[in-house]
DNA sequence: AAGGGTAACAACCGCCAGGCT
DNA sequence: GAGCCTGGCGGTTGTTACCCT
């Protein structure tokens, strides 16, 4: 059986998104909710196909995602968890929720593939140039094919145990319900993990990048200043997820804090900060927050664990093979 | 200054899984 | 249980900006 197409290939609009259709999405997200991107296209008048619609929300309209520059430390972390899981970028992507698969994969792509290989070359080429000086003046009982493959072995070995202990470790957290939110998107489903991702608050443009897209961004903000502040109506989402107030008050002010490039940037969006910082954006409605995002502690239960408490195993490894890597 | 090459990023495509009827 | 619909994921491509000659 053909598959049929998403959408009507005729008179569907591809490439690049204007401001305007985003402000058109936006807009129609923040009364309907995300979801149902079937009739997104229809009844905004979009000519989109439902599946760009939902990739341009997800990927860039959705708030709370952080663009451009990429800390050290979310490159090691990326690294890390691509050594760990492959390329699961959804679920790499679990563990940064302020960016996206998609912006992961193409940091990944461009950036960190090109500089892993480097590293691996110099690495390699360090190697070589210790094993001559080595088999030039070792012992000729020390075979070095034979220390190569034990090393090797050992590597490997290592790495096996390290995954094993890595697995064992986040499956007990995950069954713990203490650091669950974290955790939970590691032993969920790809698609709860794509789940997780949003929860902060703001307008998605890192002034950071200098696009041309970005000064349009700015309009958008503009445009749409206020524009939240007109429907204040409470939906059905608002009454899904009710934590107490003084929960609510701390994750508010980790959220701000993290994200208030984002609120800057975007001011108008003061009553979403409300909603999205008790755990109720409109993503909610159908995504519930996993991530634990919005919770530092656990955030860095989760960091500690993957850099510290594995004992230094992964990044060892990472180190051993890569030794120029950071 | 112009042209070619390359890097970076946005968007698309095809496949797949889960839910619903 | 089968078929359809919807949404998610990962790979790939297209476009644009930047750099070098």
């Amino acid at each position: 059986m053909v598959r049929p197409p998403c959408c009507d290939k005729g008179g569907v609009k591809k490439g690049p998104w204007t401001p305007e259709e985003d402000i058109i999405l936006v807009t129609y997200i923040q009364e309907h909710g995300p979801g149902n991107w079937r009739a997104v296209p229809t009844n905004t008048g979009l000519l989109r196909c439902s599946k760009s619609c939902r990739l341009r929300w997800t990927n860039y309209l959705r708030p709370g995602i952080k663009r451009g520059n990429f800390t050290e430390h979310e490159e090691k972390m990326i690294v890390h968890l691509q050594a760990l899981l492959g390329n699961r970028w959804a679920a790499i992507a679990s563990y940064l929720p302020q960016r996206t698969d998609n912006d992961i994969k193409n940091y990944w792509n461009t950036h960190l593939k090109k500089k892993l290989n480097k590293a691996n070359q110099v690495s390699h080429q360090e190697h070589d140039q210790s094993r001559d000086r080595s088999s030039l003046s070792s012992s000729p009982s020390s075979s070095s094919a034979n220390s190569n493959s034990n090393i090797a072995r050992g590597q490997w070995e290592r790495r096996l145990q390290t995954d094993i202990h890595l697995a064992k470790k986040a499956l007990s957290e995950a069954l713990s319900p203490a650091v669950a939110p974290i955790n939970t998107a590691t032993t969920s489903s790809s698609t709860e993990s794509r789940r997780s991702t949003s929860s902060a608050s703001g307008f998605l443009r890192t002034q950071e990048t200098s696009t041309t897209y970005a000064s349009n961004t700015e309009n958008i903000a503009k445009l749409l200043k206020g524009w939240v502040k007109k429907s204040p109506t409470q939906n059905s989402a608002d009454q899904m997820v009710s934590p107490d107030s003084e929960t609510k008050e701390v994750i508010k002010s980790n959220v701000e804090k993290d994200c208030g490039w984002a609120f800057q940037s975007f001011s108008g969006f003061d009553h979403l900060k409300d909603r999205d910082s008790a755990g109720v954006s409109p993503d909610h409605e159908t995504k519930p927050d996993i991530t634990g995002y919005s919770n530092q502690s656990q955030w860095s239960l989760f960091e500690k664990w993957l850099f510290e408490d594995s004992g230094g195993q992964v990044g060892d490894i990472l180190l051993d093979e890569n030794p120029n890597f950071f």
